[in-house]
DNA sequence: TGACAAACTATGTCAGGACAAAGTGTTGAC
DNA sequence: GTCAACACTTTGTCCTGACATAGTTTGTCA
């Protein structure tokens, strides 16, 4: 029989406003994450594990569903459900520079080098699905870590959307401002290359001409599919890189 | 009261071994792109939905939570289900260089450059997990959109998992013969980034000494969390860049 | 002994019902 | 006229129950 890897109860708190299912996907996930089920090791079957935790089993299969779609389980029919290696996990997210640095434990610096409204160029209007000649936030921005240039970042955010302000934007990253506006970027679509530094370019970020810069254009919508932002990034490639957790 | 768009009526077939809520979803999903229903405004509510379609709720929710996870739909409690705007739908998916120039109309040759099975460098084997030491079959090839060179790209496929053939490969892209083989890419790992051709790669890739690259390094597996496949791969910056559509 | 069939196990799908919670609009009191 | 309380609509959560289907194991028969 085998049995299956045992999962230790739980206590589920039915008053409070998280959901169940939710309760018993966290509770899961740290006892995978802590090592307390092995990986490898295969679960109870759903019936059981339902029956011991006191949920039903359309609770306990969502729950379960939730950890397969972060890649931390996977499910066969006829078989059962199997903890993954926990090499990858999180797919990509939807994240800015500035939070990338802040995790990393470095300490970002912005420094603002233009702010103005004024109309979109065609180009970014377009990229943003607004009428040619609609007012923008436009911003340049460099960005520091430590005492290094990293990054040279041009922005447009619709006035209609956001009135920015130029003292937020120099405490915070322009992505906690959409977000605490309600603007919360949830999709988007990046375009990553690469090309050589102008001497312009160069001077700024404190390479040399010719050097090779990784460049990212990105135009991040909400929820409700209203686009909220345009980018247009030039990081350092000697100081730089991204990094993408690809799932299916 | 105002209703909310009709959804027409959809054929499902009962008898299908295709799931019930997919046959719907997959209709809905038709409809929203065909412009049946238009983008910004809102379905019907779940029951009456349900209920026209002849199916039950449950069936009816899981269908539209499909194309909410998708990026087509988003619903908020107490107000109805809202078709977005229909700019950014898929999120990354994990395909190869092949894939995409097929996809795009190209027509991708591959010169294979080195085949050959042998221990993998220390920092590779760590990368797939593997002892130190451990065989894999070594590659490198050289791919070419029309008769630019594109990319030049190393790999490396374990030897226990695949027995990979020098034939095959000059037919077919590496993923397809992993696919074949059962060894399905599921996740993956990569960090792009960017540096300046070596007078070597220049020549190869046929551009100048210094000119901007972009590298990919990537590690992939399965789902039951094999490592597949190691690639660190070199893109003329010139020809080549990642588009990314990413959400949540 | 070997191969095919049946039994068993576990996940996948579907139904129908009940109540909770959030958002919207309306009504009523002051 | 303004604001708060209430009703209503709609999605969110959770339950019980049932059958289908894929994979594995067991058992039987040739």
């Amino acid at each position: 029989m085998g049995g299956g890897a045992l999962v230790p109860d739980v206590t589920l708190d039915r008053t409070s406003p998280v959901p169940l299912y939710f309760q018993v996907a966290t509770r899961l996930q740290q006892q995978i994450e802590e090592g307390d089920i092995p990986v490898g090791s295969r679960l109870e079957n759903e019936v059981e594990l339902a029956d011991r935790l006191g949920v039903s089993r359309p609770t306990m299969r969502r729950a379960i569903s939730y950890l397969v779609e972060r890649g931390m389980l996977i499910r066969k029919r006829g078989v059962g459900t199997q903890v993954v290696h926990p090499k990858v996990r999180r797919p990509v997210e939807l994240t800015s520079l500035y939070d990338d640095l802040l995790k990393s434990g470095q300490s970002p610096r912005t420094e603002i080098r233009e702010f103005e409204v004024r109309p979109a160029p065609d180009q970014i209007a377009e990229a943003l699905g607004l009428p040619f000649g609609s007012e923008v936030t436009w911003i340049e921005r460099l960005r520091y870590a430590g005492d290094e240039p990293l990054a040279l970042m041009h922005n447009a955010v619709p006035v209609d959307l956001l009135r920015l302000r130029r003292e937020d934007l120099e405490r915070s990253g322009l992505y906690d401002l959409l977000r605490a506006a309600g603007l919360v970027p949830r999709m988007a679509n990046q375009v990553v290359g690469a090309r050589s530094a102008t001497a312009a370019e160069a001077r700024i970020l404190d390479e040399t001409r010719g050097a090779p810069l990784l460049t990212m254009t990105r135009t991040a919508w909400d929820a409700a599919g209203k686009a909220v932002e345009y980018g247009s990034h030039l990081y350092r490639a000697s100081r730089y890189s991204f990094e993408l957790n690809l799932t299916s």
